[in-house]
DNA sequence: CTTGGGTCCTGTGCGC
DNA sequence: TGCGCACAGGACCCAA
């Protein structure tokens, strides 16, 4: 899916054309994608503005003037597209309001008073879409009992030592896992992993605390890359704007089997292992 | 409580 | 060209 970065960088796309706009009209093509949508949700939604839109691990927010907030899950290939209106588009589609032809899977289309639409396309349909109160999102089940942003100040290096303490679960898992920290996958956890020097077989809780205390600034330093990048593009994903992020080509160890290890003086080889159904990709030598 | 495995879906790429 | 299989950025759920 897209993690934390590339969700990020949805957002921020999807900003300038949903804060302040409202929502002239939903179209909701089918009733349901990962769960059911919440009852009526065209209806929800329709005449709503969004007041802000507000990120929190993978979630979009989207906090409406209803009192409800919407709240988007991408799961593994949700992608949200904006076309037409709104500034920085295309001057032809502007002008004419046009809008791409429908593809498969675009499951929901939200129209703007502006003129501007956003599409939610998700082949794999493992995405998710609810409204809840918006006083009440950081209690919706899917949010609840979600660890810190690990970019906001919660994410300390005391806290990941704490949180790791007594662990015997692999450090790749523990990081994966929402309740410790928001927003990590696949991606950014074999990536913080190799350049903490750190091996994702590892058990969390016997690692010395001064390497996962390291760990900390690595992890942002990766997010941050990433999101300055506007994410990375496999498959799916595409920033809002339908572009393509880019942060993919400073992989040092993700999708990289076989190759050899980018550390100056190592001579070790790129590993692949799969752990819990994911595969973690670290070099030997390296990380220990 | 923890943890591993199965599961929900479709699409793509590879070996044969 | 077609077929079957492995694999893919997530994360819930349940059995052990």
């Amino acid at each position: 899916m897209p993690e934390l970065p590339e969700v990020e960088t949805v957002r921020r796309g999807l900003a300038p054309v949903l804060e302040g706009a409202r929502i002239a009209r939903a179209q909701v093509n089918r009733p349901d994608l990962r769960w059911p949508f919440p009852p009526r949700m065209a209806e929800r939604l329709t005449g709503a503005r969004v007041d802000r839109l507000r990120r929190r691990s993978k979630y979009i927010l989207a906090d409406l003037d209803t009192g409800e907030t919407l709240i988007v899950h991408l799961g593994m290939s949700g992608r949200m597209i904006v076309s037409g209106g709104g500034a920085g588009r295309d001057m032809l589609a502007q002008f004419h309001h046009l809008h791409p032809a429908p593809e498969k899977h675009d499951h929901v289309i939200l129209d703007t008073d502006a003129g501007a639409r956003v599409t939610f396309n998700d082949a794999r349909r493992f995405g998710a879409m609810d409204l809840c109160p918006t006083e009440a999102v950081e209690e919706h089940w899917l949010l609840k009992g979600i660890g810190p942003e690990p970019l906001g100040n919660a994410f300390d290096e005391p806290y990941l030592v704490a949180a790791f303490h007594g662990r015997r679960t692999p450090v790749k898992a523990a990081l994966l896992d929402q309740r410790i920290v928001a927003g990590l996958g696949n991606i950014y956890v074999c990536e913080a992993l190799f350049r903490a020097g750190i091996s994702p077989l590892r058990q969390a809780g016997r690692i010395a605390a001064p390497r996962v205390a390291a760990l900390v600034p690595i992890i942002r330093d990766v997010l941050t890359e990433a999101i300055s990048a506007g994410g990375s593009s496999l498959r799916d994903y595409r920033q809002a704007d339908g572009e393509l992020g880019y942060f993919q080509h400073t992989f040092r160890v993700y999708g990289r089997e076989d190759e050899p290890c980018q550390t100056p003086g190592c001579t070790g080889k790129i590993r692949r292992k799969v752990q819990a159904g994911r595969s973690s990709f670290y070099c030997p030598d390296c990380q220990r």
